[in-house]
DNA sequence: AATAGACGCAACCGCAGGTGC
DNA sequence: GGCACCTGCGGTTGCGTCTAT
């Protein structure tokens, strides 16, 4: 940690106090300065926030306190094993998109996630990388697929296959579509699910009754990308990828919940990016980017025909105008909240303690 | 008990993108 | 268009604490 009584020299143009700006750790004065500012003031500018607030401070840093330390919906004390899961989940997605995870963990910061996974979880990683033999097969990060019955064993290999019931297509209602399928993207996908595999086992994954792989979990609290806010009350989530004979693309359960990923065998692929937490259409559309980085991670798993995968466009079915219309914000959700129904959700296919 | 090394984590740094003038 | 400034992000640093010897 830095030294607290530390002076910076260097001054910030908008700086007060003849530019002697403090670094290092924040006293608990500071803190109950910001924080009473924070409090009576809200969020404003930060440079303004230091100059008002009495801080000799940089607005940056008293923007990083806030966030990281201050801000009084942060959850404290160590990550559970459910978010811990659901780290390890959604690094196998976002990469190193620490901000992106950590707006789908109520609670938790970027900073604190990124710090857990690079003195916790990337150790385990390399410990468990270095101690297990991989095979060839799922060390080789660029499979061929020839055919669409063994492009599906390919697809799902690392898979626990579970049968399951129907999803209820008849819920379906929207199709995204993949736009890159470029060799460096399924490498990195295939390396990104290999890692998940050495790293937590194989993923669970179910068939319906087309034969159809229509379930990845990530993380047994089954999160997926969406507010849950969109159904609190049953936020049994899960991503999905299914390998459909139709041009299926989201679903939703029975609930309205959104249930996740799929990917028909026509390789239509959709994954919910957090920020579609959108109440319009437009930004959903600014978020183009997140769905990419997900979708394409998504591929090195799935790609059904003969890696290729057809880009369209977003086609509207059942229901997308509702979707983009529901209010939606984000927000506090709580995790434990989360947890509740998990247990029941028919396509999962572990306990939760 | 003393010491060294590993670890955890708060905070800094540099960069990129957005915005307003 | 250029510039200054603000914000946010990911990478990195370095100090306090823990643990093994």
């Amino acid at each position: 940690m830095r030294k607290p009584e530390q002076i910076s020299s260097a001054g910030e143009k908008n700086s007060n106090n003849n530019n002697k700006l403090r670094k290092g750790l924040w006293s608990p004065e500071e803190d109950d300065k910001l924080m009473n500012y924070m409090l009576n003031n809200g969020q404003g500018c930060w440079s303004d926030v230091a100059r008002n607030a009495g801080l000799q401070r940089c607005g940056k840093s008293c923007r990083l306190r806030w966030i990281n330390y201050l801000r009084p919906d942060l959850k404290r004390g160590a990550f559970s094993p459910q978010e811990e899961e659901l780290i390890i989940h959604l690094h196998s997605l976002l990469g190193n998109r620490w901000s992106q995870i950590a707006a789908r963990l109520p609670g938790r910061t970027d900073n604190e996630i990124k710090n857990f996974w690079n003195s916790t979880v990337k150790k385990r990683l390399k410990n468990m990388t270095s101690s297990s033999t991989p095979s060839p097969n799922t060390s080789d990060s660029s499979f061929e697929l020839k055919d669409n019955s063994s492009n599906m064993q390919e697809a799902t290999r690392g898979l626990n296959i579970i049968p399951c019931r129907q999803l209820e297509t008849n819920a379906i209602f929207s199709t995204y579509n993949l736009h890159d399928s470029s060799p460096t993207s399924i490498q990195s996908n295939t390396a990104a699910l290999n890692n998940h595999m050495n790293l937590r086992g194989p993923l669970p994954a179910m068939f319906d009754h087309h034969g159809a792989l229509n379930n990845i979990m990530f993380g047994p609290n089954g999160y997926n990308n969406l507010n849950p806010n969109i159904n609190p009350s049953s936020s049994c989530m899960s991503q999905e990828i299914g390998v459909h004979g139709g041009d299926h693309g989201l679903f939703f359960g029975e609930s309205g919940v959104f249930s996740g990923v799929n990917i028909s065998a026509e390789a239509e692929i959709f994954v919910p990016p957090l920020e579609s937490i959108s109440t319009t259409e437009e930004s959903y559309k600014t978020d183009q980017n997140s769905y990419n980085n997900i979708v394409n991670n998504i591929t090195g798993i799935v790609n059904c025909n003969n890696n290729m995968i057809k880009a369209e466009n977003l086609q509207g079915h059942h229901g997308v105008e509702n979707f983009f219309q529901t209010e939606l914000t984000a927000g506090e959700w709580d995790l434990d909240d989360l947890m509740k129904d998990v247990s029941s959700f028919p396509f999962l296919d572990f306990q939760i303690e």
